[in-house]
DNA sequence: TAAATACCCTATCGAATAGATAGGGTATTT
DNA sequence: AAATACCCTATCTATTCGATAGGGTATTTA
């Protein structure tokens, strides 16, 4: 069990426009994170459509978080890449009283506090005193 | 972000012994799980040697659990079935200061601690109680 | 108006992973 | 002798995931 890389990338991504502070092109991001523009796209497409990155078209245009990065939860960024954990017993389970439904989703549950209560400021925060 | 079915089968195993009490054999189990022996055997080694089931050999022989369900947590399950959360940033990455370590620990840890809260007993009253 | 940017959709490829099956046994207990 | 657990390894297939790519449109600024 662990993040797709796209969540990592997500995360990265996310850390790089906190340290930052301002706009940032998507070139400038591909350079940063050394993933191509191509592939970033598609990942800032699903961070601007969760509304944890706003965008400035045009020239001198590019990508900025929407709120401050304590106001931005790891979790957040993990739903908008599409990481939350799945608690179904299998994909196709139908069975209502599954013994396995209850303690899954309670686990889930779970795991999404931990992830909410923690936020993208406590990254950068985490990196600057090393 | 979703436990391998390898999991999900450990739990049912389990959640089956801990209802049936004593023990069961390898072509019951698999009966009653829809697994196939041989795919069953290879779970089973790996529960077994984690010290969440006992076995005992020839005839009338088969699984048991090890201990109370009480004292057996959904974490020991997952451990066993190798379904840990791993939290480097990525599976090449050595940057001792890398800003996802510490968080990634710090999340490994929290649902670590959620799936040691979480007895397999627990999964068994739930079930009860529909 | 040209350049630089974001936006959008879709297809595809390759690699890795995961699920499952299978063969061919040995060791132990009743 | 029969029924069981134990053990190792190989293999196949399907799915998922990461990544790249094409081929544009819309918007803003210098």
């Amino acid at each position: 069990m662990k993040l797709s890389t796209r969540s990592r990338y997500g995360l990265r991504i996310c850390f790089l426009l906190g340290v930052a502070g301002g706009t940032v092109s998507l070139s400038k991001l591909s350079e940063q994170s050394e993933l191509s523009l191509k592939y970033l796209e598609q990942l800032m497409i699903k961070l601007r459509k969760a509304g944890i990155v706003d965008s400035i078209r045009g020239m001198s245009g590019g990508y900025s978080l929407s709120r401050p990065a304590s106001k931005i939860s790891v979790g957040d960024i993990l739903d908008a890449t599409q990481d939350n954990f799945e608690y179904d017993c299998n994909s196709t389970c139908r069975d209502e009283y599954c013994p396995n439904k209850k303690i899954f989703k309670k686990l889930a549950d779970s795991i999404q506090e931990v992830l909410q209560k923690t936020s993208l400021q406590d990254m950068i925060d985490d990196y600057k005193c090393v």
